[in-house]
DNA sequence: ACCTATTAATAAGC
DNA sequence: TGCTTATTAATAGGT
């Protein structure tokens, strides 16, 4: 219905097509409007252009109507987005507060605040666990404290033997125990690494909650996660 | 385009309306078919007759292009009621989960697990926290503890008074005094309740650690459930 | 479904 | 895009 006759295939020429597009385009729109007017039927077109632009016609709503399409189909799940879809993340968001709360609630409690309600039993158990918490961390602690002694320990001797060779270099092999005596002033001893991290991880052990008993006690809450 | 001109409305012969809606139901879809393929474009076309039946085309597939309409129309306006409503509990449990997770850390940290990573600072400050804790749920399980211990005085000294009573109704009012000195040593006298009380606090701050604690270990989590 | 007179859509060009 | 117009395509009304 031209000047000419066409095929249909993709138009090349890209102006061409353009025009084409528009001109369809919009009869296509108008035919949709008049079926839905003439013969009392529900319909709607979207049109995507291929520079992605939108165009669409709704006899109704396009959301009724994809709504009712999807309905019909039986694929709720499967297209758009529907009303079970925001139930859901209000099903979600729903759960995820009340994890939250009942998190926050535990970790007052945690923080020896909001304690009134609690039993002698629930504070028993918290205090339990409350000393649990604590010899885990000084035992971090300490271990991190030990690490770095040991370290510094390694570093110092290697500087003395660094010293102890270059003193060697200066005045001859035969005093080199002098200069071992020498540097031992310094107090980075070969072996004094070990007495210094006994002494400060002794106190922490002893003092502590003295028996060493239940190291991990239940209160695992990881089945939530 | 017929025999004769037609004006748009909906056409009121049920039999000439069928007809026409199959008719021009064809002609749309393959309208739509041509704008596709000629121009490159993404066509999709839903129909519902009178009668609800489906007809439909599309260029792609209708799922694809109903996500694709969705999702365009999203980026400009709000105009999907749903799809705003979805996004927005989207973000809802997005947002919980967040604080979910960072509050679960914590938690983690507080029952001293997952300590890996935490400076010496992180560590001291984590151990002052549940010293500070513990010290509070001490304080209120004494507290507690104590408050029992009165509430039982008080009632053993309302049942002292009432023997007393008993005593001077069986016994006369001049050897009541007597009774008193035989009662006491029940060991329910008028204010041995500080003294008591007193003597039960104290060891738990001294002796801490002491055995018999730990009958039941495992921080209930019922509330979580 | 088919036919076909008639109208509507649109290709090409500006 | 919008207008024009020759030409084709769609289809109203009838069979």
């Amino acid at each position: 219905m031209g000047r000419g006759k066409i095929v249909i295939r993709r138009i090349d020429n890209s102006t061409s097509r353009q025009v084409t597009f528009s001109k369809r385009r919009s009869g296509l729109l108008k035919k949709a409007k008049e079926l839905a007017i003439l013969c009392d039927a529900d319909v709607g077109v979207i049109i995507f252009s291929s520079t992605s632009k939108l165009y669409e016609y709704s006899s109704t709503s396009m959301k009724t109507l994809i709504e009712r399409y999807n309905k019909t189909k039986e694929e709720h799940h499967q297209l758009g987005f529907s009303t079970s879809e925001v139930k859901y993340w209000q099903k979600e968001a729903a759960m995820l507060r009340q994890q939250l709360q009942s998190l926050q609630e535990n970790h007052r409690q945690m923080m020896g605040e909001e304690l009134t309600g609690l039993s002698i039993k629930d504070l028993q158990n918290l205090e339990n666990q409350l000393e649990i918490s604590l010899r885990g961390v000084r035992m971090k602690k300490d271990q991190i404290l030990m690490d770095e002694i040991q370290e510094l320990n390694r570093k110092g001797n290697l500087i003395h033997q660094g010293n102890m060779e270059l003193y060697k270099k200066v005045y001859g092999t035969k005093d080199a125990n002098g200069a071992s005596s020498l540097t031992n002033g310094l107090g980075v001893g070969e072996d004094a690494g070990i007495p210094i991290s006994l002494q400060l991880s002794q106190p922490q052990q002893q003092n502590r909650e003295a028996p060493e008993r239940a190291t991990k006690l239940g209160y695992s809450c990881e089945k939530m996660h």
